[in-house]
DNA sequence: AAACCAAGCAACCGCGCTCGG
DNA sequence: GCCGAGCGCGGTTGCTTGGTT
């Protein structure tokens, strides 16, 4: 029972869009409008499906589109807006729309396929890159603090050593690509202004390696010795220490997106704690600042109530 | 200079929903 | 109420491009 396929593929062209293409299309439309997808690539004399059409249409060649790269007012919109949305993609269809589509609405010119090859490509990597899980927008810290609450005192040693583990290849790639280099700079413009040898490079990595395989090493050392597991606060404060091993652009700020309030107090504020000794001139570093001050700029997009969001969403939307 | 790799983007695919007959 | 066509959405794929080795 499989379900029939909009048009016959055989005869149907694929791929790229041709200038041409773009042109018949365009200018079909201009004339007659979107009125039936499956009549308009014969009508307008191409060969294509009408999907494909409608999808180059409303993606690429609808006048009112803007191309080109995404300003930072865009990108703090998309991610404050998937904040809100991004976990409510089961009840979004009550809302009139899903969530792609209901984000990019509040994104003139901008459509819900670039909207997610952004969020895919770009902002998920830096939400990640600051220690924020793209998907709860929580630090990952917060999530593994809130795991370890749920599981008993030897379960909490392993958890902590496997998120060591699995944290490790992704510093390291940001450690070893980014903030050495970094580094490099910082030492060649301010120290010596010569040229770094590839044997200072590979020492630095070496000792950041080293770091990470200690704090694997010695869970011990984050774990009480010889108090008992008595309790969910305690077990989660004890875990906030094993985090606290994990660098300071990972583990050393806050961060209270507008949807999930802020534990009580209902600040919205994203403090980040930076750190007073080495790390702090890292890229690590200057791209949490970034987003302290993205969320703190004059048009603070954390200060708006999911509420009145929503209800502004949903109004601008209908 | 060539090969390889990763990122970004355009396009495709399949599923679910809506609406008209 | 049922059915099928059309449309829209999210996920995924594949091509292109730029950077690195």
């Amino acid at each position: 029972m499989g379900r029939i396929p909009c048009c016959e593929k055989d005869n149907v062209k694929r791929g790229q869009w041709t200038p041409e293409e773009d042109n018949k299309l365009s200018s079909y439309i201009a004339q007659h409008g979107t009125r039936n997808w499956r009549l308009i690539p014969k009508s307008a004399g191409l060969q294509r499906c009408g999907k494909s059409c409608r999808l180059r249409w409303t993606n690429y060649l609808r006048p009112d589109l803007k191309h080109g790269q995404f300003s930072e007012a865009e990108e703090q919109n998309i991610i404050m807006l998937h904040s809100v949305v991004g976990n409510r993609v089961v009840i979004l269809p009550e809302l009139g729309g899903h969530r792609w589509s209901l984000i990019a609405a509040q994104l003139p010119g901008r459509t819900d396929n670039d909207v997610k090859n952004h969020w895919n490509t770009k902002l998920k990597k830096k939400l990640s890159g600051m220690g924020i899980d793209p998907v709860t927008h929580k630090p990952f810290s917060h999530l593994m603090a809130e795991i370890a609450t749920t599981l008993a005192p030897p379960q909490v040693a392993h958890l902590a050593e496997a998120a060591l583990g699995c944290f490790k290849d992704e510093m390291l790639h940001l450690l070893t690509k980014k903030r050495v280099d970094f580094q490099l700079q910082q030492n060649t413009a301010a120290n010596y202004n010569t040229t770094i040898s590839q044997d200072v490079k590979d020492n630095t990595i070496e000792k950041i390696k080293l770091g990470l395989s200690r704090a694997i090493q010695e869970p011990n050392n984050m774990m009480p010795s010889n108090k008992p597991w008595d309790s969910a606060g305690a077990t989660s404060g004890n875990f906030s220490r094993v985090c606290s091993a994990f660098p300071a652009s990972v583990s050393g700020f806050e961060y209270s997106p507008p949807c999930f309030g802020n534990e009580g107090d209902g600040s919205l504020s994203w403090n980040q704690k930076l750190g007073d000794e080495n790390g702090d001139e890292s890229e690590g570093g200057k791209e949490t600042r970034n987003g302290s001050s993205m969320f703190n700029s004059e048009c603070d997009l954390w200060d708006i109530p999911s509420d009145n969001l929503m209800d502004s969403m949903v109004y601008r939307s209908s």
